[in-house]
DNA sequence: TAGCGTTAAGTGAGATCACACTTTGATCCC
DNA sequence: GGGATCAAAGTGTGATCTCACTTAACGCTA
């Protein structure tokens, strides 16, 4: 594994293969937002125009307004008297500030899923319960992380209000980047699964409160591992 | 007055005399944002790239760029065949959506304001608030809708909550088009002047469950208004 | 060898141009 | 007179180029 920090998240990419039909910024825009929620991008790595658009093969105009996006979305941020973009580093206040946004919004949203959810939904969520907890037996970070935000993905999508999923997927697109190196915490998986089986048993219960302690637990166990990740992390970067 | 459609939102923009030092873009942004949370754009109207780039006085890039960050906010969406950017029309659905994150967030920064605020702050926003009177009892619509603006961002700014600000923003963003006509329900200014009055005393009591209450009427009251707004503009628009 | 100044490479910002497409309006034909 | 057709104007999209600036590396001098 050579050069991890500036190659690892590209290595993934490819020069994607522009579908017709879809501008290419939107298609730029979302492969890099779902690589930046997938954590593919580490803290404080600089995406630049140039490269972007030749790893893409695309020209620098639609990147960069891609990157204006996800810039607004605060997935990105300037950087330097170079104004040039990177992925943020978060700092301690900001990311307790973003648990208590999701606490809020995440667990309303599991509220109003109860609400709606349908057998089929709830089957399928299972299923993606499944492929995470072998994953957590595998130690697969990749898979891991993947069916993790598929899961949650998919009970906030049952509430069917589409700007809270849009907000809720703005505060994963911040920590993105940061829970990569989270899942490494000693006893993560475990303490994780354990929110996300009492989440599922909630979902067949069609009980409200606990599905949304379950997700308050969840939140508030990945938030200390994000910290501890983040101080880790404060003396090598920057 | 002629042609409110079109030109209503650009005829208070002017050309924009572009300060050097920022990027033309970020200050079109910003621009254009406030003007989008002050209601100066009329939901549907269309925002023409070469339109806006010649009243701003710059070239389509920049604007390109500032337009599809709002688009990226929801503060803008394409629209039809054309990929035409416009200010969206909300749905019904979208405004309850809208308004249950309003009161989630605001609620949630209001009680947070309520440990950090200062007594100096809580004397600006007396001062927001009384003008906000003074713009009532004229029934001055421009002034009332800014020094509304005011008078809530004073609060949440005091939470000390950056993410959480610009969350609340977004959803401003959203609704800013349709409150200018929201205001002109009949009551709306008496109505909305009592919640504001009850959140000025949960301020100076520091009563964090009063002023609570408070923003939630807000909230919820205006609200009523906007979805009244909707149903009318329902069947002119598109 | 340490420090400094110069140079070259790389960065984003913005203007301009060509292209494909949609919309619109006028003209022409039935 | 009404409807179809075609042309013109307007739209966003994307590529390319220049510019100002920053950064980093190299070589030179003291």
């Amino acid at each position: 594994m050579i050069n991890t920090q500036e190659m690892d998240g590209w290595a993934r990419l490819g020069p994607l293969a522009l579908r017709e039909g879809e501008t290419a910024q939107a298609q730029i825009y979302a492969c890099l937002r779902e690589a930046l929620i997938s954590g593919y991008f580490q803290p404080g790595e600089e995406i630049s125009l140039r490269r972007t658009a030749a790893v893409l093969g695309t020209s620098v105009t639609p990147v960069r307004e891609a990157l204006r996006q996800l810039e607004s979305d605060g997935g990105l941020e300037v950087w330097g008297g170079n104004r040039v973009l990177r992925v943020p580093i978060l700092t301690e206040a900001e990311l307790n500030d973003i648990r208590d946004i999701r606490l809020e919004l995440e667990g309303f949203a599991a509220t109003l899923a109860i609400e709606k959810i349908t057998a089929a939904q709830i089957r399928i969520i299972a299923n993606a319960c499944a492929m995470m907890r072998r994953a957590a037996d595998e130690r697969n970070a990749d898979r891991y992380l993947e069916s993790n935000w598929r899961f949650h993905k998919l009970i906030y999508r049952a509430a069917e209000r589409p700007v809270l999923m849009g907000v809720i997927e703005g505060m994963w697109l911040r920590v993105g980047p940061l829970i990569r190196h989270a899942v490494t915490s000693p006893n993560h998986f475990a303490r994780s699964m354990e929110s996300h089986d009492l989440a599922e048993q909630a979902l067949r219960d069609r009980d409200a409160d606990a599905l949304r302690a379950a997700i308050v637990k969840d939140i508030s166990d990945a938030a200390i591992d994000l910290g501890a990740t983040l101080k880790q992390n404060e003396g090598g970067a920057d």
